[in-house]
DNA sequence: TCCTTTAATAGTCACTGTGACTATAAACAG
DNA sequence: CTGTTTATAGTCACAGTGACTATTAAAGGA
């Protein structure tokens, strides 16, 4: 910024306003793609789902904000959050977006896995955080709307160049477990064996875990385990397919 | 946002934050990319040079904001900055990255053909905007280098999926202008049949006028001439390549 | 025990796109 | 006319992928 005309050094010259971080948590649950949500308990939009978010602080990065919000409103484990890869998404800045005064909010991504706790209670506040298959999502508050559509899009067309599907992965996983996360985002079927050569000649993607494998739920021979690998790029990209089949 | 525990209505229960705009303008000149920028008349950072931008005024959105100030601040024409594509690079917040007060500024990257003026002066007020090329870029004010860098390797990306080379270009060009834009941000050199074939062959890149011809500064084969196509994206993209050559 | 089902894993084949390279065409300078 | 420069045309081999077939290792039922 720079100040030609602006308003120099008084901060109060201007309308002042409020800048706050939403979140777009999304996961992978019994085939479908998950977003974690809270219910409002204040005007407006009380009794609303929306994303999880607040305002941000006055020393406090947005990043910061993010990851401080996170944890005081949802029943997310403190190193699930510390470690949580956090992705700016944007910010959305239209006027009327906060019927109560001018709010600027950044925006933000995350990927987690299937946590065995379905998201407890809020730290403290009434706020209920839960888990939503992004079929059945509900009205949301302000824009949030726009800010999850634009956030699903963008995850999607991060598995095709990044390694980032194996967040949505526990520690150690299957291959079919990484397939099924694929097909889950891009809501497609593809192809088994072409997929495990796709994975497994790129470089760092996955490691396998000598010698560890796992009865896939009963049936069918047991898979090998894999962890994720350090690579987080991947080149040239896995596309998902263009006609919508499934 | 939502204001579990939040300032609630009032504004100014907060020390109020400012939100500005930062631009990052770049264009294709002489062999070399070149970067808009003014220098700064105000303090802090009174002389240096900075990214052109300013604050968000109360009822105008980011993007909104980012249009004006580039019309205000720099001699860019109405019609080029109107028709302009600006894509939101990120938010930069941390707290203390203007030592005024608190400003959370959003950063914005835009693309221009090589202009005939060089940018003349600013609208009455007495900052200077200039065509700079990135290679003897002067030390900026605030974070802009840290923007800057940011906004250059967006750039050097979007150019291998997306069909935005053609924003450096003029209305008509020629297939080797388009190479030689690729090549001067990549920094690299292309294989000139190879990178016809990739242009020719992904529909909708580049239309041919039909007839049109200019001869190349006087020497050579007089080249063909294209206008930008109704594409935007490249599938599949074209990658630089990796190596540093050249 | 044997047979069927299920899922993981292995391998084959053709096609597309690309890197590296050679050849021809059309302008200008001397 | 000859050499230089740049545009354009075409060739060849190889990597990556889509579509497909085959084999292996587990569970469950007859």
């Amino acid at each position: 910024m720079n100040g030609a005309a602006g308003p120099g050094y008084d901060p109060y010259a201007f309308e002042p306003f409020a800048v706050t971080v939403d979140l777009a948590v999304f996961t992978v649950r019994g085939g479908a793609l998950h977003v974690l949500l809270i219910r409002r308990g204040q005007e407006p939009y009380a009794g609303s789902w929306a994303l999880p978010g607040g305002f941000v602080l006055p020393r406090e990065s947005a990043e910061a904000a993010a990851r401080r919000e996170l944890a005081e409103e949802t029943g997310l484990p403190e190193h699930i959050v510390a470690a949580l890869h956090l992705e700016q998404l944007r910010t959305y800045s239209e006027p009327d977006r906060d019927p109560r005064m001018r709010v600027v909010s950044v925006a933000f991504t995350a990927l987690v896995p299937d946590l065995p706790e379905p998201a407890a209670e809020g730290g403290g506040d009434a706020v209920q955080a839960r888990w939503l298959p992004l079929g059945e999502a509900p009205d949301l508050a302000f824009d949030h709307a726009v800010i999850l559509a634009d956030a699903r899009e963008r995850v999607r067309s991060k598995l095709e160049y990044t390694c980032l599907a194996t967040a949505f992965c526990p520690p150690e996983f299957t291959l079919g477990e990484l397939l099924a996360v694929y097909e889950t985002v891009w809501d497609t079927v593809l192809d088994r064996p072409n997929f495990r050569r796709k994975v497994l000649t790129t470089p760092g993607f996955v490691e396998a875990v000598p010698g560890a494998a796992r009865l896939t739920g009963g049936r069918g021979k047991p898979a090998a385990l894999y962890r994720a690998g350090p690579a987080t790029a991947l080149h040239p990209p896995l596309l998902r397919p263009e006609g919508p089949p499934r």
